[in-house]
DNA sequence: AATGAATGAGAGTTCATTCAT
DNA sequence: TATGAATGAACTCTCATTCAT
């Protein structure tokens, strides 16, 4: 791997990432082949090394890959001035529409992060939390507005939101026809009113 | 293969199941070997062959088994004559009660079964509609009885619920120190309520 | 590996052992592969694995294999109670014997050893060690009965009686029509007397 | 290939020839890459086939310069007008010296010439063969002068000269803190006087 | 004179599976 | 009922080599 810097080393790596990204959130990490990966992007298998020292490596640029910039939109999100519906409507869209953009790798993240080394999958662990904590932020926030009920367990709370988007991305990236949009606003509906009637 | 329907030989695979079912929950499919399982049983590599045709079969054994009277729980909960809400709490208290008992064999159903060969997909599948299709008659009759908002999508309603309780279900597996109770108590409060105050 | 003790097992290891020991010295372990070793004991290359871990760990036991008993040898002649000529004769014979017998492996020993890991190697070297500490005390003996001349460094010495046994032993094994009686004669002549007329 | 004649050419042919000597000393032929080469001599893998057309050739020219120079020495002292006992101090010195300054390359002559394809390696053999039979050709002289026992075998006596130099050499490239003149006393002494007392 | 990119052959290793015992 | 032994296919990874630039 000597040509590390030039453009067309750089691009050529993203595509693999995102060949890879495909081949895993369909067959695994482990059910997948490397040869597979190669293929999809149009290069033989043992040319894939000249991007990825190892298969491994593949799956923590697919996953680091997966979630980067959804974790920076809860930033800005969590940074913004709304009120606390504005932001949980406005964090819904940004995991849902993730889910459409880097479908795969975003699904890859989710199932098959555990396979990487400990090390890794740290790193990739601090991104998480933060993400889930800013959410948890989000919550206690609207707890001091009145936005939320006292009751609400904020950390529960935060799991839970996550827990649903990311059951509903994966339906989201196994059927393309599903209205994201209408996913979205169900959800959102959802977590704000719960489906009972109001009194 | 004599004794087929022995007492022990039932009772063997039954063990045999489980011990697929803990690896294959650790491991994937994929990641898993069928050395794994028989080490944990206590026997040689290719004595398994003797209670299963192939690590396939013993994949959908262990799917149908980690369904199966979670399915069947919710044909009962569906035909009882009880309010929206005790129904609704029912399933939840069923769905993840079995993530305690079953753990494993059920998250090896959400995150595996796709490797099946088709025609026993297809089979699972149709025990999986059939507790989503009672869940959702469950919404819908709330809607009748006012018990749910006339806005709610049922077909939603019941996929969201779904999605959460394996979402929970998950954590649950992966974290044997979580409430179950609490858990569950918070969820439905979530599902039925919502986040937000009520006016 | 489960067999690990069975007769047949044993039986067969040995003869991998052996196999290994050919093809090592032939090609060198870099240029050997295990194809070719399967195939000279007569199975499938992947049933190698049956009976080595890895090729590595073939290596350590063709070296184990090759010093094991010509280090025993040289305790026997060290501990016996013989005059230093006797001795140096009996050293000589062991170790170019051991060449006819165990000629790949003791080649092997000695060109392909620093491939093994560090832990291995250095179990190997203690052993080496040993052997050429025995030899030095053959001559530091033979200084004190005035067998040896004064002059005589006995590091040095042993060092050079193994090392012309090593290259003879190289011979040896190229060569199979070498008479090896008559390689031990000349080179017992030439480490007592000398190329050199005796005054 | 333009400037193949070029100075700078020829310059760095040189260096890469050094570089592969290290590099085959340290790690075998099989077990050496050409990126290893390349990148201890400054440039990229590919870059080295301006050098070499293959690994192999690069083999051979690291064995031929391995031993050319000491080769012509020997017929320098061969032709020489010395006694016997000057002639083999100088063989020795020779021998040894080489080691001490084109360590690798004679390492890699000893070690890997088998590696070669056929022809090559019988060009180097003749080369090889002049300097043994140069060598016997001195102990026939010594038998003639008197300074060598008649009992000497001349063949041999070439033979175990060549193989305890190479013992050595072999040690003194792996220890750089090996005193080489006291080496070429001891290993002179030994030859000519033997171990025992000289009565 | 040198390099980046790619290739293809082959290596070591793993593993589901079979079968005589 | 279970096992030891073996197999063969698949897979990851390495590397000498090529070639346009």
């Amino acid at each position: 791997m000597t040509g590390t810097g030039t453009f067309k080393y750089v691009q050529q790596r993203q595509t693999a990432i995102r060949a890879a990204a495909t081949v895993f959130a369909e067959k695994g990490f482990h059910g997948a082949c490397t040869k597979d990966i190669a293929e999809r992007m149009g290069i033989k298998q043992g040319s894939l090394y000249y991007y990825f020292k190892s298969k491994e490596e593949a799956l923590g640029e697919v996953c680091l890959y997966g979630i980067q910039n959804y974790v920076e939109h809860m930033a800005t999100i969590a940074d913004s001035e709304q009120p606390f519906e504005a932001k949980l409507v406005a964090t819904v869209t940004s995991h849902l529409s993730s889910y459409r953009e880097r479908n795969e790798a975003l699904k890859v993240y989710n199932d098959e992060r555990l396979y990487l080394p400990k090390a890794r999958r740290s790193r990739l662990k601090k991104l998480g939390s933060d993400y889930r904590q800013r959410l948890e932020g989000i919550f206690e926030e609207g707890k001091e507005t009145g936005a939320v009920r006292r009751s609400v367990d904020c950390h529960f709370a935060a799991q839970a939101v996550i827990g649903m988007c990311n059951a509903w991305g994966d339906l989201i990236v196994r059927d393309s026809e599903l209205d994201l949009f209408e996913v979205i606003q169900k959800c959102t509906d959802l977590l704000i009113n719960g489906f009972t009637k109001q009194s």
